[in-house]
DNA sequence: CGGTTTTGTTAGATGACGCTAACAATGACT
DNA sequence: AGTCATTGTTAGCGTCATCTAACAAAACCG
């Protein structure tokens, strides 16, 4: 079973759900495809005998393939719920994140999440304070904001660590990520080249004046400018 | 560019990360592909100037292809760590499972998974306490053990709702899912058929001597045995 | 040097999945 | 009934990513 079949599959579970019944033209409309695409794909699917299917006539789901396509919506629902509620992206994204996952998402990784969601239904706050993190404070806020404002309602043991920017490292020093403190395209750059949290880097050297910042990321090599690693927050190595 | 291409740059970024070079022979086996797969996908990286490559000789990645090869890795490796550190996989699960979703992650997904990252980062208490519920009481524990357990080290408030499992309802009355108290298959087959943790069901009836129990999840009518809808734990529909 | 092994390339086939264009069936409206 | 609009099907094509088989080049070795 591709990918796609299992697409046409979910489509018409959904249409069945919604309408009773699916035709050729609204599956075509609804996974943005030319008729005769559907038409094809349809002829595999009564192949596989995952749906009914007499040429010209109403399209029903056979037991199995009802299986399927119900499977296929469960996991969609899964991630976008874990995208929109967990994450906090808005609903339209979170469902088109999840269509992109669902068809590879293993029976193990889909259990895990469920008990995922089993545990924050019943520990509401863990959610509820990270989101409150994001929202309150805005996606650009520096570390100490998060971290002095109270927003995280679950940490008694408020750390009152030092805390370290990437450009206070000394040449040949290692340190360990711990926010990015960045927003827009720049934190989109500083994650594209692998500086995500807990992601342990090291400052080789920098360059004349200070300027670009040689830094070791994952075995690879990263040039710097000072007042990017300024945002990065690190804490010492060990730990 | 597809997702075979970005696989291929992904591959070549982590073999010349590793040997400092990198072959057709080694980006074969990495990929499990065959030599002559590898060669073509070569040429058309190289004329999508991602890869500076001459027949025969070694393979480099222009500033380009590496930028992508490292990006598609970050995001490898952000999933892989989502599902090791926070849901539990065994690594090897973990990241064959960011192998899959690793291309269709978005910038805005990334972003919210990295600020989710740094937020358990600074509350550490937060996926431990998660991960002991998952380990300690194992996973086919029923929900009474998890919740009186003190596992739950975050939630203060601890719910003495009375708990309520779906074959507790009567014909005609919804509920909404918070465990799904089952392991193996039988838990499997439970989520599949959409009954995941904050989804609304509704017992429609049940049949002569209470045997199948008729309900509807999703707008889907399915059927379930008494024993296995006892395990179904559900709170009352409002909230 | 000359043969053998390793490595890489080319050619040609296949199977998905999409498209357009032309055609066929259905139904709806004078 | 005849015409037209809607809907679905078929045929034929292109692309992508893979394969096998045959060939070419390089490297290794006695």
């Amino acid at each position: 079973m591709s990918p796609a079949l299992e697409d046409y599959l979910e489509t018409i579970y959904l249409l069945v759900q919604e309408h009773g019944f699916a035709r050729v033209k609204d599956i075509a409309r609804a996974r943005d495809v030319k008729a005769a695409t559907v038409s094809i794909a349809l002829r595999k699917l009564a192949e596989l005998e995952l749906v009914r299917y007499e040429r010209r006539e109403y399209i029903a789901l056979s037991p199995h393939g009802e299986e399927a396509g119900r499977r296929v919506f469960t996991r969609h629902r899964l991630l976008a719920r874990f995208f929109e509620e967990v994450l906090g992206m808005p609903a339209a994204a979170a469902s088109e994140q999840a269509c992109a996952m669902e068809h590879s998402l293993t029976d193990d990784a889909m259990n895990r999440l469920v008990r995922f969601f089993e545990f924050v239904g019943s520990c509401p706050n863990v959610v509820d304070s990270f989101r409150e993190c994001q929202t309150a404070l805005g996606p650009g806020c520096s570390p100490e904001q998060r971290n002095t404002s109270g927003a995280c309602a679950l940490c008694s043991e408020k750390e009152e660590d030092p805390q370290m920017s990437l450009a206070d490292l000394k040449p040949g020093q290692s340190a360990v990520v711990t926010h990015v403190g960045a927003a827009g395209a720049l934190r989109q750059r500083l994650l594209d080249m692998g500086i995500l949290p807990n992601t342990t880097i090291n400052l080789e050297r920098s360059g004349p004046g200070g300027e670009p910042l040689w830094i070791r990321c994952h075995g690879a090599r990263l040039a710097l400018r000072r007042t990017e690693a300024t945002v990065i927050r690190v804490r010492d190595e060990m730990a």
